[in-house]
DNA sequence: AATAAAAGAATAAACATTCATTTTTTATGG
DNA sequence: CCATAAAAAATGAATGTTTATTCTTTTATT
């Protein structure tokens, strides 16, 4: 087990609260105060670890997507077909998100808000770029209707974000079933 | 021409304002103030026409939706053939919001946010009933998938949602080759 | 003993909401 | 059609809270 350092310690906790509370009550209702509370630390000690609010959300925001994508992409292989490493990548961020539902829900929020800064929200699109190269090898071979990357995501991988929203407010809860009907809806979705 | 009483034409600024407030800055940097400024009126004025701010969100939440809806369902006509009932629906949902993107961009945002009560969103849902229907219709006769709605609007909906916010910030022009294949993306993935 | 991390209390600005007046609209009687 | 009084709508300024952030002191680490 690797021991972290104190500041670690306080800092995951910071990160843990803030996305629980931006979550359950939103941004706007997600006071430094709560935040410190929930993290059992002093407000002041934010500040040791961030600049201020917006730089702290956009830190979190960064964190959390470079480790899903990280995650999604942690078991590829590049010889595998287009078709099996996409389902094999598709499966892996339904499982984060799935595993973690707070930081999947988190970034389900941060795609459709002004809450991330323009170029935190690029930087997070950036840790994509493996899955454009394995659509553009799909569109090279055929395999994948030669659509923009937007068009790709939208119908492929954003649809996700749906289903878990409706999960954690209750909603519809997702079975293995659905899960795999869900796959197959976002693979007809995109192949040739 | 319809005539508005004064009332009616200061409630629609008001209303116009939240949405392009909440739209570019986000709940929580759109106070009243500005909200009020934007409108041309007192902040005390909304107050006439609002219990309070998250009432006010509610109710324009409730009423965009209303809108869209009825927009998207206004030429429906229970003859059509499934496949051209959805088409129908579909176009004029992508019509609707993208010949108003702030309202189409702030019913995507309300999407994903706990920004709205829990039964203001239930009473948004509502209206699609008319959608889910048409599913069920689809579903009967073997043409559509025969999957929950949620699997049925994520993939087929809401899509549509991320490409407007794309395009809304620019990441993504949608031309009508881009709205073509999208609709040919949603049809495939929820027809059998 | 020196340095770094953390804390609680303090500060100043921003905020949602209300209050006391003023302005506008509506209704009424000449 | 007008004058005017009552009612309604709208306002700017005030209120009391809440907020992000900083300051000074205390505690832990080196």
């Amino acid at each position: 087990m690797t021991v972290l350092k104190k500041s670690e310690v306080k800092r995951a906790a910071l990160v843990k609260a803030t996305i629980n509370l931006v979550n359950n009550q939103g941004f706007h209702a997600a006071p430094m105060s709560k935040i410190a509370k929930m993290a059992n630390v002093s407000p002041a000690t934010i500040y040791l670890y961030f600049e201020n609010k917006q730089d702290m959300i956009n830190q979190v925001y960064k964190e959390v997507k470079a480790e899903y994508v990280a995650f999604a992409f942690e078991t590829f292989k590049d010889d595998l077909s287009v078709e099996d490493g996409f389902e094999l990548v598709w499966r892996r961020m339904a499982k984060y998100k799935l595993d973690d539902i707070e930081k999947g829900f988190f970034l389900s929020q941060c795609e459709n808000t002004p809450m991330i800064d323009v170029e935190s929200r690029q930087e997070g699109v950036k840790n994509l770029a493996p899955l454009l190269d394995l659509w553009d090898r799909g569109i090279a071979q055929d395999i994948i209707k030669p659509l923009s990357h937007h068009l790709l995501y939208a119908f492929s991988i954003y649809p996700l974000a749906f289903l878990l929203n409706a999960h954690k407010r209750g909603d519809f809860k997702i079975t293995n079933t659905h899960l795999n009907d869900a796959y197959q809806a976002a693979w007809a979705s995109i192949k040739k």
